[in-house]
DNA sequence: AATGCGGGGGA
DNA sequence: TCCCCAGCATT
């Protein structure tokens, strides 16, 4: 029964398994950056960025000694910015002590930017380690096999644990499989089950959109004002502090009733051009931004810092962009 | 347990 | 439009 449902899975694994650049690596730093990136981001948005990352930061080493302006500059675009701050900062701590990366889930659990699933990935895919590695997919997987509609993290560790441990695959085979289920046949929407090695053992198959239950999501609307201050070497840019986009340079916004003012106060400006509205959305945000240009003595080549795309969006509205500078 | 954090792709 | 992605840190 269970050992049916392993082969299924993995006969399919081996077969219609998608060729990414980190498909069989070994190599602990490379499988590191390769979940990294893959939190909360997909493969093929991934993908350009692992090996552009790679490229310029070729080892631990590398990645150590690099400045964290650099880093953020191969990562930019990428969102989450935090997690390239942390993945530095983690460079800088390991090679600064061991020298490598730790071997296990425990000592990697420690590291900066490193949850249960980057651990568990890691740990099982670098080093073999049988330890189940959760994430959305698994939990959607899991959920419709078993019918849950409100499974608990626990529920699912367990359960994914259990799975693993009744397999004598690779635990990072194992892992992998499970999740490449998830991200091609076992989608949110429109999952296709005609193809799916494992319907035989699904509860949920009758119903696949019941598994797991959507979460609710609201999003605050906010109302912003940025200046951009354009003089002849380029623009007015100032690096943002903060958990938003925190480490990336940008132009100066402010927010809410009085914005304007207050920029214009900061610069010792009477006044400013408006250029139209720019609008950008973040998971939880929406925010609608005011865009003012004025003349300034100073400025710089937005090409050379890394910028949000947020950023990039507004300094094209003022013609002012990387690409327009270039 | 809930919230905030980017950006993009698919339906 | 809406959903949510090979999650983590903070509160």
């Amino acid at each position: 029964m269970s050992s049916d449902l392993h082969s299924a899975l993995l006969t399919w694994y081996r077969c219609h398994k998608r060729e990414l650049p980190w498909r069989g690596e070994r190599d602990p730093y490379k499988v590191l950056l390769s979940e990294v990136l893959l939190q909360q981001t997909r493969a093929g948005q991934a993908i350009p960025y692992y090996h552009r990352f790679l490229q310029r930061f070729p080892t631990l080493e590398a990645l150590a000694q690099a400045e964290q302006e650099a880093v953020l500059q191969v990562w930019q675009g990428c969102g989450y910015y935090t997690r390239a701050r942390n993945l530095h900062r983690l460079a800088q701590q390991v090679v600064a002590a061991e020298g490598t990366l730790p071997t296990t889930v425990q000592g990697l659990r420690a590291l900066p930017g490193i949850g249960p699933y980057t651990a568990a990935a890691v740990a099982s895919i670098a080093f073999g380690e049988p330890v189940a590695a959760v994430d959305g997919n698994v939990r959607r997987v899991l959920s419709r096999l078993f019918a849950w509609e409100h499974p608990t993290p626990k529920q699912v560790q367990e359960t994914a644990d259990a799975l693993l441990s009744a397999t004598n695959a690779h635990p990072g085979d194992w892992n992998q499989a499970l999740m490449e289920l998830g991200a091609t046949i076992c989608t949110p929407q429109n999952p296709g089950c005609g193809g799916c090695p494992v319907a035989a053992f699904c509860r949920g198959k009758a119903s696949p959109g019941r598994y797991p239950a959507a979460k609710v999501r609201k999003q605050k609307s906010l109302e912003l004002v940025a200046l951009v201050l354009q003089g002849p070497a380029g623009v007015y840019l100032e690096r943002r502090q903060g958990p938003v986009l925190g480490g990336l340079w940008g132009v100066p916004m402010e927010e809410g009733p009085g914005a304007l003012e207050r920029l214009l106060a900061r610069f010792g400006l009477d006044s400013a051009e408006l250029l139209g509205p720019v609008h950008h959305e973040f998971t939880h945000r929406k925010l609608h931004i005011r865009v003012y240009r004025a003349p300034w003595m100073a400025g710089e080549n937005p090409l050379h810092r890394p910028l949000s795309r947020l950023d990039q969006k507004i300094l094209a509205l003022a013609g002012a962009g990387p690409a327009h500078l270039v």
